[in-house]
DNA sequence: AGGATGATGGACT
DNA sequence: GTCCATCATCCTA
């Protein structure tokens, strides 16, 4: 996605075609007055009603309702009690459709991570780690991803080479759908 | 390198 | 009370 326009024209799309789209573009945090980009190469689509793994399988609830909204709503909550995960709303509005942002590489602000992370490596190989990383919490949830002016914001980025999909991971249900999208690299043999 | 486990809050039966 | 869209740490090898 080289411009703002194909990034939210994707995302209006269903979530198991938008998610790969994803990989590439760029996850911008400002919290607390600190710069940290991340190149996204690991998310995970997950279908409303349509996917017995998604938070919103059963309906809208004070919980997941901002995964109801515009597609680019961000959409945050609280895992195992410990962990922030961050999604973006996709689909059309009322649907319920959204792609969660598991994993990417940092490409400005790695000292500020490991200063939020609190070591050196394995900064943001997973989902509540990214949160972690770009101080993404509850109060951030329902705020615009791609609006210019938000403290996190998608950005277009270079899109991925290779990509490779397999199960979506830590979930009980619908294990069969391979909607777990990864940047892969080419590895020589 | 890989398996088990505990932390901990909210949604749901 | 039970089930998680997780992660770091503590084992065993």
């Amino acid at each position: 996605m080289t411009s703002l326009e194909e990034l939210s024209e994707a995302l209006a799309g269903p979530p198991e075609e938008a998610a790969p789209r994803l990989l590439g573009a760029h996850l911008v945090s400002e919290v607390d007055r600190k710069t940290v980009r991340l190149r996204i190469t690991e998310v995970e689509a997950y279908k409303g009603s349509d996917d017995p793994a998604s938070h919103a399988f059963g309906g809208r609830t004070t919980r997941n309702e901002s995964m109801f909204r515009s597609p680019g709503t961000l959409y945050v909550y609280r895992s195992y009690g410990i962990h922030n995960c961050a999604n973006t709303a996709a689909g059309p509005e009322g649907i319920g459709w959204g792609i969660l942002l598991r994993g990417g590489h940092l490409v400005e602000g790695e000292g500020i991570v490991r200063r939020r992370r609190g070591r050196r490596d394995n900064l943001t190989n997973g989902p509540g780690k990214v949160c972690q990383a770009l101080g993404i919490d509850i109060s951030h949830n329902g705020l615009d991803l791609l609006q210019s002016g938000s403290e996190i914001r998608l950005e277009p980025g270079s899109p991925a080479e290779l990509i490779m999909a397999t199960p979506r991971i830590g979930i009980s249900r619908a294990r069969e759908r391979a909607w777990r999208f990864i940047e892969a690299t080419a590895v020589s043999v």
